[in-house]
DNA sequence: ATGGTAGGAAGCCTA
């Protein structure tokens, strides 16, 4: 059977709802996670979605700021939010599709951490750090259980030397400094987690996910990060059978920042 | 080296 799972950082869904639908009647996606969603709970904009086959919608938003949500065509049960870092914020949903091997699904949204990569004079690099030792004390929990398990989403870090436009250049800029990518690297040590993305598309290539609002011209400049990923357990890691990465979204009208990424199973 | 754009909320914060 195969199941495909995409993930996209859409920057307001109340806005951009319409993208969201076109991406659904394009791909197909059995499930999306979405995040900064910026929609209060309660407020998901579910009726459009529902109406083209996307009726289980687990949405977790505040106002604002952040907020995630997974709309898929296949019921799910277990709706959870772990609140990283105790500040209540709405930075991780997860589900679990129930069946032979259930799968259990994580959606997070990491803090992207400020301009300045000192956590003693910036508190929201400090965050973005302290989430990261959580993510990985989690991660090793993760580790020792059984059946299969995916996490997707915003994980504001770029951590191979071609996960970035210049390598050199943004080694001091949040997103690719060393204490970010070697805790990243720590998280993978925990050994939960399998970055699928990089199973298709090998090391010594360019690949990104975000690119800046602020280029004059994104597309020409192409001065991308790899800031959105799909991990899973080693057994479905060796059963995803293909990746997409919807560039062409970056150009859409009105678009966000990032562009939808998915991966296709067979389980 | 700097400032550039975008969204939400409410007259600034975050990305």
């Amino acid at each position: 059977m195969g199941f495909s799972i995409a993930t996209w950082n859409i920057n307001s869904v109340r806005l951009r709802i319409g993208l969201v639908e076109r991406l659904l009647k394009e791909w197909q996606p059995d499930v999306l996670c979405l995040q900064e969603t910026k929609c209060p709970q309660g407020q998901f904009p579910s009726a459009p979605l529902k109406e083209i086959g996307y009726g289980h919608i687990a949405e977790f938003g505040q106002k604002g700021y952040h907020g995630v949500a997974i709309v898929s065509k296949r019921p799910f049960t277990a709706q959870t939010s772990h609140d990283f870092c105790s500040k209540g914020d709405s930075r991780h949903v997860s589900v679990t599709f129930e069946g032979a091997k259930p799968i259990e699904l994580h959606n997070f949204y990491i803090p992207a951490g400020g301009d300045e990569p000192d956590p003693k004079v910036n508190e929201k690099f400090a965050h973005k750090l302290q989430f990261l030792d959580e993510l990985e004390a989690w991660s090793t929990q993760k580790a020792k259980a059984k059946g299969h398990r995916i996490l997707v989403g915003d994980l504001n870090i770029a951590p191979l030397v071609h996960d970035v436009w210049s390598h050199k250049d943004l080694l001091k800029v949040v997103s690719h400094t060393p204490i970010e990518t070697d805790a990243m690297k720590r998280i993978m040590a925990a050994g939960a987690w399998h970055d699928v993305m990089r199973r298709h598309v090998p090391e010594d290539q360019k690949l990104y996910t975000w690119w800046s609002y602020r280029a004059k011209d994104w597309n020409a400049a192409d001065r991308g990060r790899r800031l959105d990923h799909i991990w899973t357990d080693a057994a479905l890691a060796e059963r995803s059978g293909g990746l997409q990465v919807h560039r062409d979204a970056r150009g859409w009208q009105q678009p966000s920042d990032h562009v939808p990424v998915m991966a296709r199973f067979d389980i």
